[in-house]
DNA sequence: CTAGGAGCTCGAGTCGACTCGAGGTCAAGT
DNA sequence: ACTTGACCTCGAGTCGACTCGAGCTCCTAG
């Protein structure tokens, strides 16, 4: 991957260390997930700031988190306008946030049920190893 | 919707007493995750059993915690073919439920980035009231 | 006996977020 | 000058899990 001045970066060096793969890079940025378009060397290619890799390490959090496109482009869409648009900004976030943590919730409730199950078969093999093990009751 | 009856429940029933319509029932029954096509009446309507809701709820959270349909079915089937599959069972089980661990903690992850950022809003906002709100280093 | 709601099958459509490929350009080492 | 690998744009394809609709049948209450 071509190497950038010390300030700057390619898109292949932004990929490395976002995890975020070059097409997926371009994408989010024809998305509006940017401020402003990434800037360009005289050749055309893209060269990313060091605040625009910060943004992404936020970015990468909330897709990976769930938050659709659209939302993070309207968080976006609102930095832009800059200020007066905090109060909004914190509102999508909150949002979000709450949004996570009813995630988190849902999938804890899900991982009693499936723990228990687990138990339920560890302790069958655990008892009936070289014998029969439980064959009465629902079968699953 | 139809009501059936004691020990038989109609579409409707079960889509009520799940959550997930009918067309997804019997969905999923096309794509096996039932042990064996649902019974149906004379006139061809699925009645299902008491054990099958009962599995409809554990399988509603192992979807739900993002369980692919496929291993789904891989589960379902093991149950089918009777006892000796229990290891196998209970290895699916374990694989999913660490990845519901991963998931969990992720997200945990993601919170905590998140949480950070609305801090930040919410601590500028409270100092900034009627007063304009930091217009200094990066703006998101 | 008839009306209307619940079910049935089958095939097609949707949705979001990538992901890929073709066909070309740019730049750095030899 | 050439080769090679990183980039570029644009449009199309993929994937999983539903979701919907058309056109038909069934059943029960009035």
């Amino acid at each position: 991957m071509t190497t950038t001045s010390p300030t700057t970066l390619s898109i292949g060096e932004v990929s490395a260390l976002t995890g975020l793969s070059a097409h997926t890079l371009r994408f989010y940025e024809q998305e509006g997930l940017f401020v402003a378009p990434v800037r360009r060397t005289a050749g055309g290619r893209r060269c990313y700031t060091q605040e625009e890799v910060e943004w992404l390490r936020v970015g990468v959090k909330l897709r990976s988190s769930g938050m659709p496109l659209p939302e993070i482009r309207r968080y976006v869409q609102l930095v832009g306008e800059g200020a007066g648009t905090e109060a909004e900004r914190l509102e999508v976030l909150r949002r979000h946030e709450e949004r996570v943590r009813q995630q988190v919730a849902d999938l804890q409730e899900a991982l009693r049920v499936i723990h228990t199950k687990v138990e339920v078969y560890a302790r069958h093999l655990a008892a009936g190893t070289a014998d029969r093990v439980w064959s009465d009751g629902p079968a699953c």
